[in-house]
DNA sequence: CATGGGATTGACT
DNA sequence: GTCAATCCCATGC
C-alpha cells in the first residue's frame, strides 16, 4: 500500500481538523452519482459553532458515535447537509462536506437539481445533497458499508493543494481557520477573488 | 408550550 | 447587494 489509496480510512482516524484536510480529494458515492470532495469544514464539540457544543441531544447524538457514519441534518428548514463523523465515540466532531466535483451520474444530478451547468450541481453543501439524492433518512448510516460510500481519491486524480480559511455561514468561532478547499477548483461554494490566491 | 435562530439557496433590486 | 422560504430543535418561561 502506498500513495493515497487508504486516505479516506486514515482520515477517519484523525482529529477532526486533520480529517477535514485528508478528506479533500476523496470520493462520495450514492447510487449512480458520485463526486470528488473539493471543500470541507471541521466542527468540534469544544467550539460553539458545532452542533455538539450543546451536548448530546435527539438531533446531535450521531456526532458522538464512533467515526465512519454520516451526520445529516436539516439546515434553514430546507436543505440537508452531509457530515462525516470522526474522532472516538463520546467525542462530538464531524467534517462538513461543502462541495464536490461531479464525477458520475451527472445527468441524474442535472435532473435532481433542475440546472444544467456542471459547476452548479454540487458547489455547495445543500446543492450536493440534492444532486446525490441524500436526505435526512441517511442520518447515522455507515459511510463504509451503507448507502453513502466514502472512497479514496481516483488514481488519476491525486489530492489537490489546499486553500485554508475561516468557515462559512456561521456566527460563532468565526476566527478558526477550519475550512479547506482544493486550490483553483471551480466547484467550491465560494471561490476567492483572483489575486487572493497568491503564494 | 412559545419562541427564535440557523453549517443555505435562489430570485430579485 | 437584499430577502424570503421553511422546519427542526434548543432554549426559556
Amino acid at each position: 500500500m502506498s500513495g493515497f489509496a487508504d486516505r479516506h480510512l486514515r482520515a477517519l482516524e484523525q482529529p477532526v481538523v486533520a480529517a477535514a484536510e485528508l478528506l479533500v480529494g476523496c470520493t462520495i458515492t450514492h447510487g449512480e452519482t458520485a463526486g470528488i470532495i473539493v471543500e470541507t469544514e471541521a466542527y468540534h464539540e469544544s467550539e460553539p459553532a458545532c452542533h455538539a457544543f450543546a451536548g448530546l441531544t435527539p438531533r446531535t447524538w450521531p456526532l458522538f458515535e464512533a467515526p465512519q457514519i454520516a451526520y445529516v441534518y436539516r439546515s434553514y428548514g430546507i436543505h440537508a447537509l452531509l457530515n462525516v463523523v470522526v474522532e472516538p465515540a463520546g467525542v462530538g466532531a464531524a467534517v462538513l462536506i461543502r462541495a464536490l466535483e461531479p464525477l458520475a451520474g451527472i445527468e441524474l444530478m442535472r435532473a435532481r437539481r433542475g440546472r444544467q451547468p456542471l459547476t452548479d450541481l454540487c458547489s455547495g453543501p445543500g446543492k450536493l445533497t440534492q444532486a446525490l439524492g441524500i436526505g435526512l433518512d441517511l442520518d447515522a448510516t455507515s459511510l463504509l458499508t451503507g448507502p453513502i460510500r466514502l472512497g479514496p481519491p481516483p488514481p488519476e486524480r491525486p489530492p489537490p493543494a489546499l486553500v485554508i480559511g475561516p468557515r462559512i455561514g456561521i456566527t460563532r468561532a468565526i476566527e478558526l481557520p477550519w475550512r479547506f478547499c482544493a486550490v483553483g477548483n471551480r466547484n467550491v461554494s465560494r471561490p476567492w477573488p483572483r489575486g487572493l490566491l497568491a503564494a
